[in-house]
DNA sequence: AACATATATATGATATTTCGCATGTTAATC
DNA sequence: GATTAACATGCGAAATATCATATATATGTT
């Protein structure tokens, strides 16, 4: 999966492949479920290191999964819209049926926009 | 994923797991969409070892995404009746919107039901 | 019992993924 | 323009997954 994809066709396969580490499985579900987010957002919400989860989130917008947008210093992640409806649907159905597997970051996400991480 | 994962709980991270080689998806797709299917079947489907198939779909097994029954000198693979709801629905939306993918596995399964490897 | 067929698994080699750490880049601030 | 904060990436080490080959098992047949 990880380093050099030289282009990485977005196939059911590659798809399924971006869902199959810890790290991407639930920052993408994340995502999901609050649209966008920031790198550093994520971080907070998954307890892991800077370098760590920005290489998974490079994954997947190689994948053609997410996108990102710079804003000031922050840089967003989000859901690309050209994805098929089937691969949102997908995306929906394990979001809110994981409830106890997303319990703990979900938490932690709420805490960290308490203390503003972001502006 | 493969050789031993100690007591391999199903969990959505364990599901995807399962789902990131192409051999174990299409196995799968393919058992989704015909209910059940012998080893042999596949070997021919996907156009691959016997062993081969035959360790992924022991490692989908293992998850207790699979079930499988010895009748007379073959083993059908087929869902594990037991498997989540939205599970099912990952596995129908999926299969449902993947047709070029499993394009050439289904025409190789179709000759070879009509070659009659089982029975 | 010997044999053939269908399937499973053990094993060691190879390939792929993931990781931590160091460093690079970009943008805001002083 | 130096510094800091947020993020990205290069790189080698470590962990994992995959594979081909050989062998084992289970069933049915002669």
């Amino acid at each position: 999966m990880s380093t050099h994809m030289p282009l990485p066709l977005f196939t059911p396969l590659s798809f399924y492949k971006c869902l199959s580490d810890d790290t991407r499985l639930k920052a993408l579900l994340l995502i999901y479920l609050e649209k966008e987010l920031c790198v550093c957002d994520l971080i907070t919400a998954l307890e892991l290191s800077q370098p760590k989860v920005s290489r998974h989130l490079a994954d997947l917008r190689r994948c053609q999964i997410l996108c990102d947008e710079r804003r000031g210093k922050w840089v967003y992640y989000s859901l690309n819209p050209k994805l098929p409806h089937w691969v949102m649907s997908v995306l929906e159905t394990t979001a809110h049926n994981t409830e106890s597997y997303l319990n703990d970051c979900i938490t932690n996400l709420n805490i960290a926009k308490q203390n503003e991480c972001c502006e």
